[in-house]
DNA sequence: AAAAAATGACTGACCGTCGGTCAATTAAAA
DNA sequence: TTTTAATTGACCGACGGTCAGTCATTTTTT
């Protein structure tokens, strides 16, 4: 043996050194060697690291999720009512935080929907049932308390949907909306509709 | 002059040829020269009608688009109530009939997620506006026959949206759930909130 | 403790492939 | 025959991915 290098470590640390080249120009404008120069290695040692492109997309999102929850989780622990814990679950697609994520999350989900591998869905999936756990949990925390009608519970995946799809919506076309401003009238007008209180809106 | 080709037309032809390796293979992992091979033309020939694979893949889109457009548009004039209405809407995410536009779609998104190209935007935008003001149209004579509540109007984007984002989901996830079955739960359970009778689920 | 051997990290030259161009060719029209 | 739209595939540069070689460090031998 000779030099050992923690893998893990200095997977990280490429990953991190081209994230900012990746925020810049996307993912699918680059070329490894370009990423590699950003990085300060080598194109082979790249591949030492990262199978492609896409793994290294993989590292990055994963290291910035965990940032992301952390500050989500800190966030719903101080909120009290159900709207304001699917706002702040929300918040992702458009507050300045989650900027970073945000981006490289869109090129990730373009990548899934062109070609399809298995690790792609898999770790989609793992990410997918991660917050879907939380949501549901929100829903039925509200619904214990209270707050919302039982009927909630069959709406719980489209509800956690709608969002998403606004997102790619204001992505996709010209229509810069104000998705913080469509969402939250949406839940509030959502949320009073499933008030057990007959409030009329 | 010699040789007047339909340009037009031949544009459509060329599209059309190469219409089953693209739902087989994925416009991603194809190159121009299979294309070109598949639809019977040299390479050059094949840029002499398009810029690129993306202007290919917008051709088969509209093309398959109006055929979709005039299917919609014929049960439409046939349904009545507002739920079956937005259900034959949301029916594009999951039936038969739409699957080949649905799958062009899907690839078309993904481009425009990973590399945002002005063009692109363009056509995007068409598209949403065009069926949005379908849907806007259903929404507002629901409201208008006494079916809704007038407050479904700010809901309107997000009912929209959520379709699309549930089969966004559930195309880079492992989670194959039954579309059809969710979305039509979603739909029914939202317009028995929506209802303007006092009806509690 | 010095030299030799072993090992793994690292690299960029190299190879095959692809997107895109263009000079040459074809064939209808004038 | 000349003109010109249409077509083509050879060609080029750039890219992704590989691999033989180099280097730095540890381990073993003397």
């Amino acid at each position: 043996m000779a030099i050992i290098v923690d893998k893990t470590q200095k997977r990280r640390d490429i990953a991190l050194a081209s994230k900012s080249i990746i925020l810049d120009k996307g993912i699918q404008n680059l070329t490894i060697a370009s990423i590699a120069r950003a990085a300060g290695i080598g194109k082979g040692t790249f591949y030492e690291y990262f199978k492609s492109k896409e793994e290294l997309l993989f590292e990055l999102v994963e290291i910035l999720m965990h940032a992301h929850n952390a500050r989500i989780e800190a966030q719903l622990e101080q909120a009290e009512r159900t709207p304001e814990k699917i706002k702040i679950f929300a918040d992702f697609f458009y507050d300045e935080e989650s900027g970073e994520l945000r981006e490289l999350y869109k090129m990730f989900t373009g990548i899934s929907l062109l070609s399809p591998q298995e690790e792609m869905k898999a770790f989609q999936t793992e990410c997918f049932d991660y917050y879907y756990a939380w949501f549901e949990k929100i829903i039925e925390e509200g619904i214990e308390r209270g707050e919302l009608k039982p009927v909630t519970r069959q709406m719980t995946g489209a509800i956690f949907a709608t969002a998403k799809g606004m997102f790619i919506i204001s992505e996709t076309t010209e229509r810069n909306c104000d998705l913080k401003h469509e969402i939250h009238t949406y839940v509030d007008t959502l949320m009073a509709l499933l008030a057990c209180e007959g409030e009329d809106v």
